[in-house]
DNA sequence: ATTAACTGTGTCCTCAGGACACTGTGTACG
DNA sequence: CGTACACAGTGTCCTGAGGACACAGTTAAT
């Protein structure tokens, strides 16, 4: 409702550059405590069961208590994905651009699948914190042997988050209204009872799935920066990358 | 609030099944104005000027008299998104898949800049009318001529879907943060300051991009989708399939 | 003409987020 | 040592959202 928005103070929030409070009671919580009770409230009843009321009757709080430690709702949302986020996958073990990559993928697919609201909060403009900050830099430290420009590398780590995303329960974000979601019958039906205007979608929708579009988007797009990067290589004659074997 | 959501009446609606009304005076109204009006808000004010009160008094309505054309809010954005989704570019005058895929990106890609606000409201569990669900059998139609299954199709289709969300603007959905956006100098600010932990990100902020995420991930993931295309057409011996040049 | 079905109105409710004044309390400083 | 200030937490009020519901007015089929 009101304006209340300032990027600047959720920056100092998230990055630990409050001013020490010195002069009156002390504080009966801290910001750690309120995003990990919002945060479990957001794992076991939905995003939606979120709000200030709620958060601050978990805590034996009144609502307007809340104020004195974030300065809404936007803010409370903001130290709730610093706290469910994580560290970022340990790419270490892994050897070549592309295996780090699909180790990076798969731990940001583990860290959404542990916390569900979480894809679906961490988009848009807003201000991000450093430990979610990390992510995105472990996934560029997957790429940095690659002939690939540094807004490349960005925009490739962009991608595959993008795809983790996408492909990341219905429920959350993922418009796979085709096979998944309550929804899914419906239009099931819908496009049996239309199938000449839409052959296509009806023959598709008709037939079970065998992989996930998780893993065919994860190979496309894997493939896509590899074949980018190998044209780079051979162009400059330098930088060894591991491929993927040709299956038979 | 209520249990307001039944996707049924949605589906009714959308696909025009509803019984016709004969008894009463006629509605003032009919779907498409009242969809028309929504959507013309929408994009002058952005989404979160339709409200039920907002639709209804540009109508010269009463709030509630909308109830009488649609269920709730859930079904007012679904005739928003079917009334401004309009119609899927014609792929016809496109020769090969690529380029077909190509042209059907750049048709979603206009649609969504059109409606600044589609994009972010054409995800998740939900149920598409008809209009909207051409767009998906469009693209399908590109695809037919490769040796994809049916289900590898469906999911490149998404693929190309998702990027395009995802690079259509940090405000509605892009999670560009690190360029775009009124939180993007912040951004910029807090990585120089904490340069030392996240080298990567702090150099890769700092230099201007001369190629956009989109024109690149489109790339990589058409690039992909071809390098998994010609594999089986050389494993299977038939199929053309039209390729990129190799740049110099 | 009657009646049933329907459109639109007005009132009320719940539940968000949030502003603001006030009470109580503890620490720093004169 | 005491006072003043800064702060934590409470209670009350406001706005604005979606929505339920009863009612008045209207019209077409019977």
């Amino acid at each position: 409702m009101s304006a209340n928005e300032d990027p600047r103070a959720l920056a100092e929030l998230l990055w630990g550059l409050r001013k020490p409070r010195i002069r009156g009671p002390r504080p009966a919580f801290d910001l750690a405590r309120l995003a990990d009770t919002a945060v479990k409230v957001a794992d076991t009843e939905g995003l939606e069961a979120v709000s200030m009321h709620r958060i601050a009757a978990e805590l034996g709080l009144t609502k307007m208590a809340l104020y004195r430690y974030v300065n809404g709702k936007t803010e409370l949302m903001a130290i709730m994905i610093e706290a469910a986020v994580g560290t970022p996958p340990d790419l270490s073990g892994a050897v070549g651009w592309r295996a780090k990559l699909e180790e990076y993928a798969r731990g940001l697919s583990t860290a959404w699948r542990r916390h569900p609201w979480l894809p679906s909060v961490t988009v848009g403009d807003r201000v991000m914190g450093p430990r979610e900050t990390a992510w995105p830099e472990t996934a560029l430290s997957a790429l940095t042997d690659t002939p690939l420009t540094e807004r490349e590398r960005l925009d490739a780590v962009m991608m595959v988050s993008h795809h983790i995303r996408a492909t990341h329960s219905a429920a959350t974000q993922g418009t796979q209204t085709w096979t998944d979601g309550s929804a899914a019958p419906i239009m099931r039906d819908l496009l049996l009872l239309n199938a000449s205007r839409f052959p296509l979608l009806a023959t598709t929708v008709a037939i079970p799935s065998t992989t996930t579009t998780r893993e065919f988007g994860l190979l496309a797009l894997l493939d896509g920066l590899e074949r980018i990067i190998t044209q780079r290589t051979h162009n400059n004659g330098d930088e060894q990358t591991a491929s993927r074997p040709d299956p038979p």
